[in-house]
Parts: C-alpha cells; structure tokens; sequence
DNA sequence: CAATCATATGCCTATATGGGCATGCGTCAA
DNA sequence: TTGACGCATGCCCATATAGGCATATGATTG
C-alpha cells in the first residue's frame, strides 16, 4: 500500500514544506497565484498544484477577482494537528525540567568537593 | 521530484496515522515492538519498520532487554511542529469570534421584527 | 475581434512509500 | 547443543507524489 495521500487530511498536506511556505504567506494577507509563485521562486503550475491539494482538505479558499484568483486562508483544518501534537507538550518541557535536576545536582557537587575536572 | 521522505522531519514522520498510534502508546510507557504489534493489530515487520522511521527522526528511542527491544517516546522532535501550528491557533479562534458575532446580529435582528421565515 | 494576461491541467519521470512475505540474527531456556 | 523466541531486514508490488513543460481555458484590454 502506498502512501497516505497528501490530500487525505491536513496532516499530509502539510508536511510539505513549500505548502508551509504558501500558508505563511496567506496568513499575513489573501493573494494571487503568480504573487505567490513570485515570492517563493518557483514556476506558477507549481503553486497552483500546491493551492490545489491545499484546497483539497479546506486549508485555503478561493475568490475570483477578474482574471486572477485571490487565496487565503482558513486554518480550521489545523486544529486537529494542534490538538494532538499539543497532548506531548510536557514531553519536552519535563526533559527541561530533567535537565534543571541534572544541573542542579552538578552545581550541588562543584560546591561540595569544588571539582575542576569537569567539561 | 518524488514526496519529502518520511524520514526528512518529524512533520512528515507523523503524518501516517499508523505512526502517531505508536507515539500515543508509547507516551503511556516503554513497550516491546510484539507488544506494540498485538496492541495494534498489526504485523512484527511492519511496526518495526515504522519505528525505524521514528527513530531515525529522532522520535523514540531503543533499549535492549534481553532478546527484545524497548521503545520509549521522545517528544522533542515534535516541538517544531507544535511551534508553527500554534502560530495558526487565533485563526480559528477567530472564527468562533466571527461566528458570535454572526450569531448575535441574528439574535438581535429577530428581537427587533420578530421574523419567523428563518431557516 | 485579436492579443495578452492569469490560472488550471495534462503528460512525463524518478522516487520511495506501506504492506505482505520470507529469512537472517541474536538471545534465552531445556 | 538444540530449539524456540523476538526482532530487523530483504525483496516484491502498486501507487502517487513534486516538479518540469506545454497547453487549454477565461478574462481583460486594445
């Protein structure tokens, strides 16, 4: 079996990290395709395939505006990845609490036998 | 160009839903890849493989016991994401701002007439 | 109407994935 | 020592990418 597309939610959307890119973007303000292809440096068809699989799980939306088409932003579909990846966040602040203990516990050493070989 | 590897970061590690299983069983306690396959359902090879990929992003890490081998969680690849995610958190807020907004003008509005050809 | 601009889409390639299956390798118990 | 156990890895397949290029579609302007 291959891969889970990268249409299949926003998960896989944007682990890409140029469709990062288009979504910082579209945060500051909405904005035209070629604005975009400019700004990244990359050819228009590319970003328009990018927008497309960001449209696909309902990260952007379009607006026509003469003959250009105007994205911007939605991110709703984020809040699932926010979610989960905020019930690990004590992960890593406990591993700085552990590292405090460690240092703590060198410092209490240095003071106790005033230990130079240390690095 | 072919998809960013799975192994590029921990955005495209996590983005198989299989992988985010074993991170959420591990953040519990260190388990054995059997356990981990029989919790899941899954075949040995197959949970192993995927935790070649979380190692190698730097997601868990491996102890060995005797003829098995312990997995234990590291969060900390998880931070980056957690980071940029979060810079999107007022978005959808800020829609549930909107959408009170919304919710009041209609309230309001039918105080005012007191209309009943409301959907 | 004709020419131009802005965008979407089609075709092409190389690549590496998730999963199935078989097997190699180290560890333990009898 | 021999067997069983636990795990990693190899090979196989179908699939769908990111990107390049050419072109179709629409809207605008002359």
């Amino acid at each position: 079996m291959p891969r889970v597309p990268t249409t299949a939610d926003a998960f896989n959307a944007v682990a890409e990290p140029r469709r990062r890119q288009i979504l910082d973007l579209l945060a500051a303000r909405e904005r035209a395709v070629g604005d975009l292809a400019a700004l990244l440096g990359v050819t228009q068809p590319l970003v328009s395939k990018h927008l497309r699989v960001l449209r696909e799980v309902g990260l952007v939306e379009v607006r026509d505006d003469g003959r250009r088409r105007l994205y911007r932003l939605d991110g709703r579909p984020l809040k699932p990845i926010h979610d989960w990846v905020k019930g690990y966040e004590q992960t890593w602040s406990e591993r700085f609490d552990q590292l405090d203990v460690v240092l703590a516990e060198l410092s209490e050493q240095e003071q106790q036998d005033g230990s130079q070989d240390r690095q």
